[in-house]
This record gives structure tokens, C-alpha cells and sequence, in this order.
DNA sequence: CATGAATGAGGGTTCATTCAT
DNA sequence: AATGAATGAACCCTCATTCAT
């Protein structure tokens, strides 16, 4: 009934294509097929291809950064970390696709300003977050951005088997992935 | 001796384009020209872009199969992840591009068999690695597929940085982040 | 009354797009936007952009036939000339885009039959007046479509000017325009 | 034998589709078919459709230019039309779709700046054959532009009889038409 | 052996036309 | 009656693949 409808067919179909499949090698009419619309009509909604996906990233870089935001001055860093862990969880939950933004490689060529810009946006919280840590000797000494990497890629790979049902997520599975990230970069 | 000489060069440049641009944006075309050789001679060698693919991925696959191979009954676990850790390291050190197989998520839709077979092979030499440490109580009890996941994962997305710049390669640094990974999967 | 407002519209928007753009650039959104209607309302009153397109030809040729048409036996050939002149000023003189049929080459692809019927009608009365002219030995011994196309080309042309603004109507000037056409074709 | 025997296949057939049929109606698919060579093939060769048009545009019009020149200062104004006169007759001879610059408004949105350019090198020599005409008071005191519409309007809308098939061109009849347009711009 | 000109299937995109509202 | 969202055929163009040289 909302007039969005199709549009919500198409990004969600796109969502899992792109993600699956990658940018290049998913097409228009798989995107389409997939969301069950004319081809012509993802046209009504999204000025052309690169427009589509660059909408989904934002999308999904918005909504992760909106979850993410918290008064990190009122936890400690140790909380801060279940914080962004449980976040990429929930993210995660609501759709197996949804971190399609830490698959896109940040240079992929067809991502626009507004992407880097979100993602910069992002990437400047997680960074705050890290400094913290670091200055507070709770976090390990390396940069931020290479603390950043260890934790979402080895997510993102974790992911990438629940995707595909060679993982079960469980409440006690998650706590411990949770601690084995957290005793990845945290000082011992 | 003579032609070979060619493959290697067409198997390098592919190497380069595919981990730099993905297989779908990469054109024969790129590749002859990265190669220098004529398009046509690239079908002399390799039957499809499929075929080339598949062959880089599966000699990928083996050479660090090859190099991961050793008799861990004579080391520890803690030294046997060390070795793993080294072994990704000397492989990135060898060619920028060349974990293209771990960049490769396992189902991408170009890879045949063959690519399946070689992969399942590594993945069953590091799972017996992960299963003894397990056994021994030294690793986290957790599937081996998920602590794969998550030192790979890491390393992978660690190793983009050090394409993009952002991050440089050092030894003490590298002897920190083999400690990063380790703590993030030994029992604690 | 009311609903004929709107094919009026329709039609001087076509008309205008139609000579500005011609057929195939000019699309059906375009003048529907144009001529402020939906597009869906081009179809309640033309079966198909053909259609339309005809229409508009057939009633410009039929515009310009009625207004041809007179007593060629009450005046001299000479005269004959400056009516039929002066009936190509003002039919432009009505609308710039009026002269449609004369910019569109006869055997377009997208005229139909009537268009071909009632063009054919026209210059069989364009043909008598010629006829009589040569008769008389008062115009050049030419075939009368050859004489037709003198005159019709030039002013045709020349009128394009006008619509850049490269050249500017006055009455002294299409005296003397008359004239040049008058003498193109009459016997010296 | 000559690498450019494709090349020459396009642009005959290009050029007799495009003046037959417009810019907009032809489509790449028709211009392959004629030409008798594959779709692919045009794109080797050419850009883009708005490439081969204006290469064809201006291959035209620099022929036309080419066979135009000569010393004016040697000939008189009458000599000079008479010039004209059979360039245009030359011109078409050696195609029937030679004048598709003529046929081609010169604010087409698809022309570019050189084409531009070349017509105005053309427009600018015809331009100062029919001002030195005025200056001797031989021609009619009209802006030079209204002049050569005159001309070449007429002679346009003539040949295209020709190419329908209605007239047949012969020397004599080429010397009465030259003497049309000559008394349609002369002073009486 | 090596090449690159030639090809056509299939990609992204547009737009004439339909139809539910 | 009037609309404009939805559609898919057909557009322009790319590129994996072939083959004559």
C-alpha cells in the first residue's frame, strides 16, 4: 500500500544480489527478477545502477552509524566494545546482507562522494572510539584503523559462514565470539 | 621455457586486475594489455576468463597449501599458529596480490570444482591444526571453521591497508599482530 | 469544447516538438509535460504516437489546402503566385511549426496513407496552377514538382532562419522574397 | 584489401540511412545490416553514434568545402553562381546522400563543435562569394544567408525528387535549373 | 606461435504503451 | 475523464571469444 513498495522490493533484492554476487557481476534484470518488478521500473526509482548501489551502501552505513552513536563518555572502553560488537550483531540479525558496506572494498570505483563521506563519518566514530582505548592503555598500542580491521574482517568472515548455514548463532556462541575479538585487541 | 614465459605473464597481470578490480570488471582486454601480449594469445593458453580464474585460484590455493605443509607433530600449537601467521605473511610478501583466494568468497559463482576440491583440502589441513589445539585445551572451544574465519578474516582485511598505503609492514608489527590473532582464538 | 481543449493542446505541443526535434527525438512524456496534461491522456485521444503525428500532418496539409483554395480562373498566374506566396507567410505567419509538412520529407517512414492522400491533393492543386502557368508560357517548361520544389525549398529553408532568429520578418522584405521566387520559376 | 574497406561500408551506409531516415530513426542494428558487418564491428571504428555522424557530417562538408574553393578574383559573380551551381551537381553525383549536410538542421543537438566549425569555414566562403555579388550590384540586396537558402533550399528539395525517382537529371535540364536559382537571386 | 580485427550475445537504459486508480 | 506507475521490447554499447593472417 505505501508507495514505496517497489522501492523496498528493489533494495532489498539488490541488498542480497550485490552481496552475494558483487556489483559487477549482478544485473539488472537478476535485480529485477529477484524483487519480482519490470526492469523498467527500478529505472523509476533509481537514476541508474551506480545510483542504486550507492543508495544501498549509504543506506546501510546510516543505519549502522544511527545504531552505533552513544554516550561513550557514560561506559567504559570494555563496554564500548560489547557495544559495537552487539551492534554489528543486531545489524547483522535484521538482515544476513546488511553489512554489505564492510564487503565493498572503501575504493571500489563505483562508490560517490556521499558514500565516502558517510563512511568517513563512521569511520571517524569507530577511530574516537579506538583512540580512547589506546590512550586509556586499555587497548592495544597499533593503529586505529588496523584495530578496526581485525575486529569487522573477522566478522565479516564470520558472517560469511552463517550465510551460507555452516554456522549457528546462538546467545553462548555469540558472548564468546564477542570475547575473542575483544581479547584480539585488548593490552594483556 | 619460451611459452611459459608468457603464461606467467598473463597469470601475473590477471592476478593483479582480478584482486584489484574483481573478475566481472576485469576485461581480457585489461589483461592483455597489462600482459603485453595479444588478446588472442591469452585463449591460447587458458580455454575461457572462467578457466583462467580458476586456474590462478587453484595455483594460489596449492602454493600455500604447499608452503603451510610441515610436520606439526614436531611443534607446539602455539608454534604451529605461528607458522600459519608467517606462512600468510610470506605468501602477501611474495606478491601484494596474492591472497586473491581468500578474497574470493568460497562460492563465488565463477569457481569450478577442481577450485572447491583444492580449497576443501587447505581448509581440512588447517581444520586437523585448529581440531588439536582444541583437543590439547590450548584454543578457544569453538567450530574450527569459525576460528579460520576469524584469524583469516582479520589478516585479510588487515592486508588491504597495507595495498591501499594506509598502513605500513614492519617487524615488530608484525610480531604484534601474531600475537593479536593468537589471543583472539587461544584459550585465556 | 472541454474535452477538445486538451487535443488542442496535445497537438500544439506536438507541433512544436515535432519541428523542433523532429519525430523519433521528441518522446511522449515530452509532450505530455508540454502541453500539461498526463501521459496517459495523449492516449484517450491518439491510438499511438503515429497516429498522432499524422493527425497533425493531415491537418496542417488540410489547413493549408483550404487556405490555397480559390478562384485561379479570376486571376492571372502572376497573381495565382502571390496568393499562393502569401499563403505560406501567413500560414507561418499563424505558427512558426505550422509549415510541419513541408520540413517532413514525403516519404517518412511514419506517414500513413491519408497523410499520402491528402498531400497528394495538395499538389495536384499546386500542379494546376503550374500546369496553367506553363500553358500560358508564363512560367518556365520545368516539370511542375520541380517548380514546386524551387519555391517550397527556398521558403522552407529561409523560414528556418527565421525560427533561429538569424533573420527578421518585415513586409518590404517578403516583397522582395516573393519576388526572387517569381522569378526563379517564370519564363525570362 | 585496404584496412578501411569496413570503414567505407559503414559510412556509405550510415550516410544513406541517415539521410534517408534521420539521425533518430536509424539505429545502429540497420546501419550494421546495410553495411553488412556486425553491430561490434561499427564501435571498433567509430565511438559512438554521435562520432559517426559528425564524421560523416564533416567529411561532407569538408568535400563540398574542398570542391567549392577556387580564385574567385578570377571569375566574375555569374561565373562564380555557375561554380556553385555544379558543385552542387558534382556533389550529388557522386552520391545521392552527399548533401546530407544540407539535409541536417545546423543546431541539431547532435553535431559537435567541429562540425560546427567546418560549417561555418563553408558558410563564411559562401558568405563572401554572395557579398562580393551584392558589392558589383549584381545580385539582390539580401542578407547573404537569405541568399543561400534561396539556393540551396531549392536545390535540396530538388534532388530529393531526384532520389525518389520523380525527375531525371539531364545536361539541359541542369542548365535551365542553374537558371532558376541564379534569376532568383540576380538583380533584374 | 602470436596477433588483433571481427562478431553477436547480453549488459544498462529508455520510452511507447497499458491499466488500476 | 484523467492520471502516472508499471512494463518489456528495443535501443546503444561492451567484451568474451574466434579465426584468418
Amino acid at each position: 500500500m505505501t508507495s514505496s513498495n517497489k522501492v523496498d522490493l528493489i533494495m532489498k533484492a539488490s541488498l542480497t544480489l550485490f552481496t552475494e554476487r558483487g556489483f559487477d557481476a549482478t544485473t539488472i534484470p537478476m535485480i529485477a527478477a529477484q524483487a519480482d518488478v519490470g526492469t523498467g521500473t527500478i529505472y523509476r526509482y533509481f537514476d541508474s545502477k551506480e545510483t542504486l548501489v550507492n543508495v544501498l551502501y549509504q543506506e546501510s552505513v546510516q543505519r549502522f552509524t544511527e545504531k552505533f552513536k552513544t554516550d561513550f563518555s557514560k561506559i567504559s572502553v570494555r563496554e564500548g566494545f560489547q557495544h559495537l560488537f552487539y551492534c554489528l550483531v543486531d545489524f547483522t540479525k535484521e538482515s544476513e546482507y546488511a553489512l554489505f558496506f564492510l564487503e565493498t572494498n572503501k575504493d571500489a570505483y563505483f562508490l560517490n562522494e556521499t558514500s565516502h563521506k558517510l563512511l568517513d563519518e563512521l569511520t571517524k566514530m569507530l577511530g574516537e572510539y579506538f583512540q580512547r582505548g589506546k590512550s586509556e592503555g586499555v587497548l592495544r598500542n597499533l593503529p586505529s584503523n588496523v584495530l578496526m580491521a581485525i575486529v569487522l574482517g573477522a566478522y565479516l568472515k564470520l558472517y560469511q559462514l552463517v550465510r551460507t548455514g555452516s554456522v549457528e548463532i546462538t546467545k553462548p556462541f555469540l558472548k564468546e565470539l564477542e570475547l575473542c575479538c575483544w581479547d584480539a585487541i585488548r593490552n594483556h
